[in-house]
DNA sequence: ACGACATCAATGACATGTCATGAATGATAT
DNA sequence: ATATCATTCATGACATGTCATTGATGTCGT
């Protein structure tokens, strides 16, 4: 192990960790009929609904400004039920249907297998101490916000 | 902070802190005229040329099979020539221009002050550690072989 | 009541990663 | 010499993230 490493290298690693993961997502959702961003927005409406493109954005780890394609695919296939704002005509409510909550119940049990793959691998002090490093690394960033408001730590 | 963080947030904060850092990246290269995965490109190929689109594959953290289109923007930009294998019609041998150099120099310099925003917020200790748990996760792994590859732990 | 500004969602355009397919070429076995 | 298999690269199709634009709607100040 060199005595130092680069800044570039951490880049890399994240890079290379996070296409690794997402492959193996990928690979295990297809059973599912999911896409790792759809499964996001299904657990995402499972846990709070019904809930406004922009909201969904916000609470989405990508943060995407308004994520209405992804959505219109889980609205054309079943997925999820849109519905016109009642005060407010701009906005979309989103709610999962019951197929939606069948789909994402088999998503869930497809990423339990890449959740025990994490597990497996660190033990409990690695991640919480893999957690403070990233968590530092987003301080005060757009993205750091994002993972604040999906998992607090006050 | 929560007793335990479940593998579920590790993978969230792995891919919030990729895309927050390649959105940092794409708005600095933007002034050098380069997406991430073309300033990425033309990294490799400084490093060792010439390149066959396989080997300029594996090098990358992406590890895509054959990046053809990539190079294909960059070789109609003029920044990577392309020419005909001379053993191996199949093949076909990458190399900068000197244009590509150039446009690197510019993208090292906006690379540079991303690292240094690394570099500010990680410790040496702490970038080591991270960078160890990180590969712990990798182990036995495509995207593990490639980080391998590009950084040698041997 | 009206104008200015802000917000929401949809859409266009582009980059790129992924999966699959096909054509051309090289290697190997018979 | 020929058939089979493997490899390389280009391309099609799709998903999705990003940036920008547009139209509809709501809010606020005058």
């Amino acid at each position: 192990m060199p005595a130092t490493i680069s800044a570039t290298e951490i880049r890399h690693l994240i890079l290379a960790a996070q296409r690794q993961g997402s492959r193996m997502m990928a690979d295990h959702l297809r059973a599912a009929s999911l896409t790792p961003a759809q499964a996001e927005v299904l657990q995402v409406l499972a846990t709070r609904e019904p809930l406004t493109l922009v909201e969904l954005g916000r609470l989405m780890i990508s943060e995407t400004g308004s994520p209405s394609r992804l959505v219109d695919t889980l609205v054309t296939r079943g997925l999820v039920a849109r519905e016109p704002g009642r005060d407010d005509k701009r906005v979309v409510r989103l709610r999962l249907t019951p197929a939606g909550q069948q789909t994402l119940a088999d998503g869930r049990a497809q990423t339990a297998i890449i959740d025990d793959l994490i597990t497996r691998r660190l033990a409990p002090g690695e991640m919480a101490e893999l957690a403070r490093l990233l968590r530092k690394l987003l301080q005060d960033t757009p993205g750091g916000h994002a993972i604040e408001m999906r998992y607090p730590t006050t």
